[in-house]
DNA sequence: GGAAAAAACTGATGCAAAGCAGTTATTTTT
DNA sequence: AAAAATAACTGCTTTGCATCAGTTTTTTCC
């Protein structure tokens, strides 16, 4: 049974680490126009991939690295949700309606990305169904996400929301109960719309009440049963 | 120009009412296999159609009516979404991964829903390009929308949200300045992640500022720049 | 049409969490 | 390896908003 799952408490998770694999579903002639059509370019740690506004031309391909959606407004931060590698980005502007890109990118590692043509994107989703259900499923995938964080965001006061983000952090992108984490305290804030200061006053408390362990950037859950609990009743 | 483009003001807009029709993308061999394995059903205003938890057995189709999409847990609640008629609900359950509903939904006003097998809609979405081309736009568009809310009730204040909400029901919903709200002050509170006597405060106070007129139900926006100021900046 | 129930409204109070103004620690740069 | 810059941290103050405990209005339904 999977403690997670959507009938039991809403828990926000803002990691979109779901590696369906869409590549394989495409035909020889079909990865040949992908491949064709695209070019891989490296990132360094804290550069920008691409700015909310900037005209849609291409879907973005994680290949490797970790990096930030999110939305930026007059000193209001808002990260969106993070991605991890293998993982494509973007895929809101596959929709016609939406000539400019809903959101910015930024990398919080070395990243690679693998810059897509959005119209031979489109003509592949027309062409082929089974590609298109398997985006489909994909973007469903992270819908559901975002409603979870959303609850969790709107109806969880801070401890909540941090034991929130401390746990997807640990089981989606890190996959260990401990972790070096390359996000600063003010991008914890940005994620779970808390303020730089709380993020560090709540961490200390976690730390004092024997949840976690912490020096700087490096963390370490001690105590998840308790900090699913705290989750859960916000 | 748009002045509700992406690339201005963040604005919230709880309301999904786009007409990208889709059954029309289907053959008539296809149509009459919806036709086959769907039923339409009668609600009264005030009914539950679906419950979060319950299995996904079908795709809805609004006819006609105005519902809410909601979370709830521990009296805890979140309007996600208002959809007025002609419009598809329970997309995000197509996902395989998801056999659970991920949200309950009920009927603010007298509502007929037809109910389509979800295994032929899925079937459809596998063997007709075009037409699961057209369900990609449609999940992209209501993405789109999730995260302007997403930024509206993280960051803006309570002014700023209940102006965005009020523009929203205004020019999504009823088409005109003024109108009778079908839903109470509670749900509006749902809707903006405030108290329902905030909600109540707020508006008399909007009010009392010649922002808008209204007694009870019914409300008028008088002043539609000044809320839109009060929306930018939150 | 009148009683009961449900919304809408009001004022007083308390508290969670942001903001401010600093100090200390850690990185980055030269 | 020292200097500069950035991030982490601390205590204090302020405030936005929820909560509570009512009253009044509106709607529902016998």
């Amino acid at each position: 049974m999977n403690k997670t799952s959507e009938t039991k408490g809403i828990t926000q998770c803002s990691i979109f680490d779901f590696d369906l694999s869409w590549y394989e579903l495409l035909s020889d002639d079909e990865k040949l126009l992908i491949d064709e059509h695209s070019v891989s370019i490296d990132f360094k740690k804290g550069e920008t991939v691409c700015k909310r506004g900037a005209f849609a031309s291409h879907i973005y391909f994680l290949e490797e690295g970790l990096v930030k959606v999110y939305l930026e407004e007059r000193n209001k931060n808002l990260i969106l949700t993070l991605f991890t590698k293998n993982n494509l980005l973007g895929l809101s502007s596959v929709f016609e309606g939406n000539n400019k890109l809903p959101y910015s990118v930024s990398t919080y590692t070395d990243s690679r990305v693998r810059m897509i043509d959005i119209q031979i994107f489109r003509q592949l989703l027309q062409q082929n169904s089974e590609f298109s259900y398997r985006i489909i499923n994909l973007l469903n995938e992270k819908t559901s996400q975002i409603y979870g964080r959303f609850f969790s965001l709107t109806q969880k006061q801070l401890h909540g929301r941090l034991a929130d983000i401390l746990l997807c952090l640990s089981n989606r992108i890190f996959k260990s109960k401990s972790f070096e984490l390359p996000l600063s305290r003010a991008d914890l804030g940005d994620l779970t719309g808390m303020s730089t200061e709380s993020v560090i006053r709540m961490m200390k408390e976690f730390k004092d009440d024997g949840l976690i362990d912490m020096h700087c950037k490096s963390i370490e859950l001690l105590d998840v049963a308790r900090l699913e609990r705290i989750s859960e009743f916000g």
